[in-house]
DNA sequence: CTGCCTGCAAAGCGTTTGCAGTTCA
DNA sequence: TGAACTGCAAACGCTTTGCAGGCAG
């Protein structure tokens, strides 16, 4: 599933910015790319062993943090627990339940309406993918009744 | 400014649930009252000082949650550094510049739209109280250009 | 006087950082 | 070879928790 984007791609955008290409970033490219997106740092770290042997939490982060500042991927901020990652380009947000904890993709333009207002208001420009919206899911929506 | 609540009228919620009414919980009521909303558990705990000796932290958190409890105040979290509490009930969410730190209101049905979307497909519903939105604000755009 | 509430200190979680050793170019 | 990268462990910021003592009811 996923994006479509190659580990050579990915790396490639690595060394053309003067960066080493290294075991674990192929690692971390290829759980990005094979994910659904929204994988914690502790998540990818688990999932690299598939493809690697090991690597450490900490380069986890850094790595994600390079691919960060290469455009590659951006972090959103679910309002409980780890941050999640997933590669740019998807064109979506993301909105996670208070209950359950699970968190969707939604399509960037469902927040055109807000944007525009928020620029017409305040000179504030949005970006939708940092923060995850909250609310109820419909599964613990309907369970709650 | 702050909002049109009275410290006894939440002492008389705190109370009427069975709980007790104290010191600390009169003192952060006052500051919640006092503020613009958008403080912090850290900034409470030292705004109280004003009214009260002294509060630790890990009391003013049992406070604020009791209080969230019982519906007299919401938590945000920007997505960076700690979250801030407010009380409820100023229809308002929050938006926060991911360069400076600022917090502003934003009006809730600003959100309608989007709320509608979500509820359309995913049959979710949105709280957008509970996560403030991410961007640039309007000082740090026109600086960075 | 009883038990909820507080303060302190320690632990917890997610994340960052310093440093020595390893690996890519 | 040398600089960039990694792993480990410790530190970090924010928040929660355990426990002994204090105060509201």
């Amino acid at each position: 599933m996923g994006v479509s984007v190659t580990v050579d791609q990915i790396v490639g955008v690595v060394r053309s910015h003067g960066k080493r290409v290294t075991q674990p970033k192929r690692a971390v490219a290829q759980v990005l790319i094979d994910s659904e997106g929204h994988l914690t740092a502790e998540e990818i770290s688990l999932r690299v062993v598939t493809h690697l042997d090991d690597v450490s939490p900490s380069t986890v982060y850094r790595i994600l943090e390079e691919f960060e500042e290469l455009g590659l991927c951006e972090h959103t901020h679910t309002g409980h627990g780890a941050a999640v990652y997933h590669l740019v380009g998807g064109g979506h947000a993301h909105v996670t339940c208070n209950v359950c904890g699970g968190t969707w993709q939604v399509p960037t333009e469902y927040f055109s309406n807000l944007a525009t207002r928020l620029r017409g208001t305040l000179g504030f420009e949005l970006n939708p993918h940092h923060v995850a919206l909250a609310g109820l899911c419909h599964n613990c929506a309907t369970r709650s009744l």
